[in-house]
DNA sequence: GTTTAGCACTCGCTTTCCCGGAGTGCTAAA
DNA sequence: TTTAGCACTCCGGGAAAGCGAGTGCTAAAC
């Protein structure tokens, strides 16, 4: 049997019906749908033949058609319209993304309750190192005896640093050697090489010093090892709760459970720029019955962002699909705008 | 009428087995678990004064007993047995309290996750500053001759850096200067001084160094608003919907919202180690039907945290309450060991 | 005077039953 | 190939009925 332009169109209209009353698609509303130039009688023909291509599902006999996983994966590639971001949504999101670039955990999750607001659906936002998290540069600036200040530039070229309180006393003419020794022998390299090479230079360094020296470098791995670290944030999932597929307490709990503990399992695709996984083509069982639309975006160009929408298979793709890439391109910029470093590796 | 002490014992009974039941309490299940010593009609006598006194409420003829707002409070104000921490919960605590002091916020939010999922309730947990936070001290670090990095230590010890980048060239000799500068006039004062006396400098200073003046200073008042700023960190919410009473999805929903919105409405009282809130007494109106169980922890000498649960009026009180200040006693000694600050007023 | 047994009554909850209506599949005619 | 017609299916909602836990009251017992 063929997938005929009208099957396409017939199967469109229910897609978009669902989508919107979230309730089973009958042949009269489809016929008028479609200007009246075909009978419903004819629409139930061709429906049959949707279902029996597996593209529509019947919740029961005598019930109107729902769309299957098949259905709206051929729907999104093929017969979804591109839709265009209006003016007064450009707008929103760049206004939503006027946010001082401070801590960037912190733009991250205000970006995850923005989009999460935009799309009415729960969102998660993550971002990660391209590649391992080095250090560049180190200082330490004395305070007084017994306490100094690391400061530690980054691959990525943030800045972190901490108050340091010493077990020994230490000469303050000595920190100059001391910062010699983290810039000469701890910058550019994994923190297990850093952890590595304290070994290695303990007989080098006098012992009070040592002391001293290996608390900055713990500090530093534990710092780059969080910096590394990619942390996933949720918001918005209360969003759910709104939707008619989890009014259902329990259908609800599981996946919001899932949202805020196991975040670990969110689609991450490594490659594409934006992608949407359809109810069973997701991996976690958790999501089986959900969809997930992801978009990707720079955070200069070390680092790379993931932001996601979950959402009941019913998504409304083509508008989602939108503003998240809008907000993908406003988060990129962003970022590319704010990013200061002027990138140069740091030979080790 | 009075208030006899088998009066209160009943009542006593009603709160525990509703609140571990979430069902009206009968009359019989009362007798049989006062160890038959009086009949069931006794009780149902008592029942109807506890009633009158406004202890308890029927939720229509001919069903059980339910505590009102006024028989709670009665309980946990005079009723409720202190409960104490099994070794098993304490050493769970202090298990889930083992965290690298690296960022506050991550602490915190750490803590809140793990208190919401030791009480199964939704948690909160906020920070703030017992005063105004001020810088203290001043650095500049020259990167090269387009960018710095400022370092700046805060009243409370705390640490901030980041990299500066720079519009106009600046002489690196210069830089000492200006550090004299900053920390001679920008240390002690709060943010609003800070942009006052950067206009009353304006003159003393040559126009391309106060460019970078203005910069440094621009990042210590945002860092520093930023760190004063208290920010509310909420978890569990799911929790809510495991109970009951929010198997509703609007009531749910409703309340949700609410703590992932309104954050700042949340009770935070200032004196109290520990506080409850019962229904009504609570002022928001989206906690009118939930209790609320904080308490208070410092964060070393400067800074002042708070915890809390959220829940049902029908909240168990007894464990909730302990467990929290189990938590918080955690948090205190936490905080209190890893915290560095040489506490030393800098003169401005 | 307090406590208790006995009993009729109340009222919410669950189950069952019934009905309307939306929608289907099939057949036969256009 | 399309369409009108029609019998049939099945969900969803509302009414009615039965159940049962629990009450309030009365009258007797302690």
């Amino acid at each position: 049997m063929e997938l005929t332009e009208r099957k396409r169109q017939i199967l469109k209209v229910v897609v978009e019906d669902y989508i919107r009353s979230a309730e089973p698609v009958g042949s009269k509303a489809i016929a008028a749908r479609m200007g009246g130039s075909v009978s419903s009688a004819t629409i139930r023909n061709e429906l049959a033949d949707l279902v029996d291509l597996g593209y529509l599902e019947q919740p029961h006999t005598s019930a109107g058609r729902i769309p299957s996983p098949k259905g709206y994966r051929l729907y999104v590639n093929e017969l979804m319209e591109q839709q265009k971001l209006s003016i007064a949504e450009t707008e929103k999101i760049n206004q939503s993304l006027h946010i001082k670039m401070e801590e960037l955990d912190r733009v991250i999750s205000q970006a995850g309750r923005a989009i999460s607001s935009f799309v009415n659906y729960p969102a998660y936002v993550a971002a990660a190192g391209k590649k391992r998290m080095t250090a560049r540069r180190f200082d330490l600036l004395p305070v007084d005896e017994r306490s100094c200040i690391v400061v530690m530039m980054m691959s990525n070229s943030r800045v972190k640093s901490q108050l340091l309180k010493l077990q020994l006393k230490v000469d303050l003419e000595q920190l100059p050697t001391l910062v010699g020794v983290l810039n000469s022998h701890f910058t550019g390299i994994s923190t297990e090489e850093m952890n590595q090479r304290l070994m290695d230079v303990a007989e080098q360094v006098p012992p009070q010093l040592f002391l001293l020296l290996s608390q900055t470098v713990g500090y530093a791995v534990d710092a780059l090892e969080e910096a590394s670290h990619r942390e996933i944030i949720t918001a918005g999932a209360n969003q759910l709760l709104k939707l008619p597929e989890f009014r259902d307490a329990d259908k609800a709990h599981e996946l919001m459970s899932f949202l805020a503990d196991s975040k670990e399992n969110l689609p991450m695709p490594e490659e594409d720029r934006l992608k949407i996984l359809i109810g069973p083509e997701n991996v976690s069982d958790a999501l089986k019955d959900t969809s997930v639309v992801v978009a990707s975006y720079d955070i200069g160009d070390d680092m790379r962002g993931l932001i996601g929408v979950v959402g009941p298979t019913r998504m409304d793709y083509a508008t989602v699909a939108a503003r998240l890439s809008g907000f993908a391109e406003g988060l990129t910029r962003l970022f590319g705008k704010q990013e200061l470093p002027p990138k140069e590796d740091t030979k080790e």
